[in-house]
DNA sequence: TTGCAATGAGAACGATCGTTCTCTACTCTA
DNA sequence: TAGAGTAGAGAACGATCGTTCTCATTGCAA
C-alpha cells in the first residue's frame, strides 16, 4: 500500500522546501504552515514524517550538509594536484557567493539563531564544521604542510562566507583564495603559480 | 522634575540587561518580560525610551559596537608600531574568546536571525563590519601594505570569530595571528618577528 | 458490496510574545 | 493643601506559531 506520494519522496520535498524557506528568512519566521504550503503536503503528513519542527531542522541541516559535500567534491574533480584541490575550495565558494539568493552559511545562521535553544542544532553545526576542518586537514596533509596551516585555511574560508553574506561582497572568495596560496607556499616551502 | 532615575541612566541599564540577554540566548528567545525583569523597569519605560524591541536591539547593536571598538583602542594602545597594532587585533580577539559566555560575534549572530527581516539591523550589522574593515585598512595602508592586504586580515578576524564560538576553540584566535603575520610579511616583504 | 484504515484539508487549541491599557500611588506646582 | 500630571505594577489584548484534532473522503480487503 503506497501512499499517493511514497515516503521517501515526500521526505524530500519537505526538506528541499522547508530548507528553501529556512535559508531565504530565518527558521524562527517561516511558520510550519508556510512549509506546508510550499510543500504541498499536509500538516499531518508532515508531522508523521518529521515529529517536531526542530526534526525538520536537523533533517534540512543534514540535507545541506550532503550539498556542501557533493559541491565541493565536484568542484575539487578534476584537479588531481592537491594544490589545486585545496584551492579549488575557494572557486567553489566563489561560485556559490555568486548565486542568486546567497545569505550567508546556513550553518552559520542557524547556529546564531537556534544554537543557544538547541543542543541538536548546535551539534549538527558543529559537525558540520569538524566534518569540513578534516577534509582540509587531509588534503594540506598530502601537500607536507602543517596542520596550522590547515585551520588558517579554514578561518579564511569560514571568514569568506560571513564577510561575503553581510558585506554583500562575493570578492571575498577570490581575497580569501589570493591568502590561501600565500600561506601554502609560506607553509610548504615551494613556489607555485595558481 | 528628574525621574526617579533619569532617563539617561535608564537607557544604559535597560540596554546592558537587554544585551546580556540577547547575546547569550538569541533575540527571538528573549521576551520582553525577561528584559523587564532584569533591567528592573516597567515595560512602560522601556516602550517610551524604545518604542518597539527592533529600537532596543538596534541600541544594544549600537552599545556592542562602542564596546568592540573601545576594546580595539585599549588592546592597540601601548604599541607605536603599526604592525604590532595589526597584530593586537588578535590578542584581542583571543583574550575575548576565553571570555566567560563568550559566543561569537553578536553582529553576526544578530545578522543571521533577524537580517531577513529587519532592514535596520542588517545595515546597523553591514555599519559595525565596514567600520572595522576601515580600520584595519588603515592600519595596513601604514605600513605599505596592499588593500589586498587590508582585506584578508578581516576575513581571519572575522573567521576566528565563527569558528571559535561554534568549535569552541579561542585558539583561533592564534592561528588567524600566526597566518595575519605571514600574510603581512609576503605583502610588505618585510621580515619580522612577534 | 460493506466495513476499515488511512488520507487530506483545514479548524482548533494552548502557549507565547510584542504591545497597550488600567488603575493605583506618588510628586511637584500653584 | 488641592489637584494635575506622571510613574509603577501588572493585567489584558491581539496576533502568531507549533501542534493536535475533527471529519468528510478515499482506496482497499473480505
Amino acid at each position: 500500500m503506497a501512499a499517493a506520494v511514497d515516503d521517501g519522496r515526500a521526505r524530500r520535498e519537505i526538506v528541499e522546501a522547508a530548507d528553501g524557506l529556512f535559508y531565504a528568512h530565518g527558521v524562527n519566521a517561516v511558520g510550519m504552515d508556510a512549509v506546508r504550503e510550499r510543500a504541498g503536503f499536509p500538516l499531518k503528513r508532515i508531522y508523521k514524517l518529521f515529529p517536531s519542527k526542530e526534526d525538520l531542522v536537523i533533517a534540512v541541516l543534514e540535507h545541506r550538509s550532503r550539498m556542501w559535500n557533493e559541491g565541493i567534491t565536484r568542484a575539487e574533480r578534476g584537479s588531481a594536484d592537491p594544490v589545486a584541490r585545496l584551492l579549488a575550495v575557494f572557486d567553489f565558494l566563489a561560485a556559490w557567493f555568486r548565486e542568486d539568493g546567497f545569505r550567508g552559511c546556513a550553518f552559520i545562521n542557524a547556529y546564531g539563531e537556534l544554537g543557544p535553544g538547541s543542543t541538536r542544532v548546535a551539534r549538527a553545526v558543529r559537525e558540520q564544521k569538524a566534518s569540513f576542518r578534516v577534509h582540509v586537514a587531509d588534503l594540506v596533509g598530502r601537500i607536507g604542510g602543517s596542520p596550522a596551516l590547515a585551520a588558517q585555511l579554514v578561518l579564511l574560508a569560514e571568514g569568506a562566507q560571513t564577510t561575503a553574506a553581510i558585506a554583500g561582497s562575493p570578492e571575498a572568495a577570490d581575497v580569501a583564495r589570493g591568502a590561501a596560496l600565500t600561506l601554502i607556499e609560506a607553509d610548504t616551502g615551494a613556489s607555485r603559480t595558481a
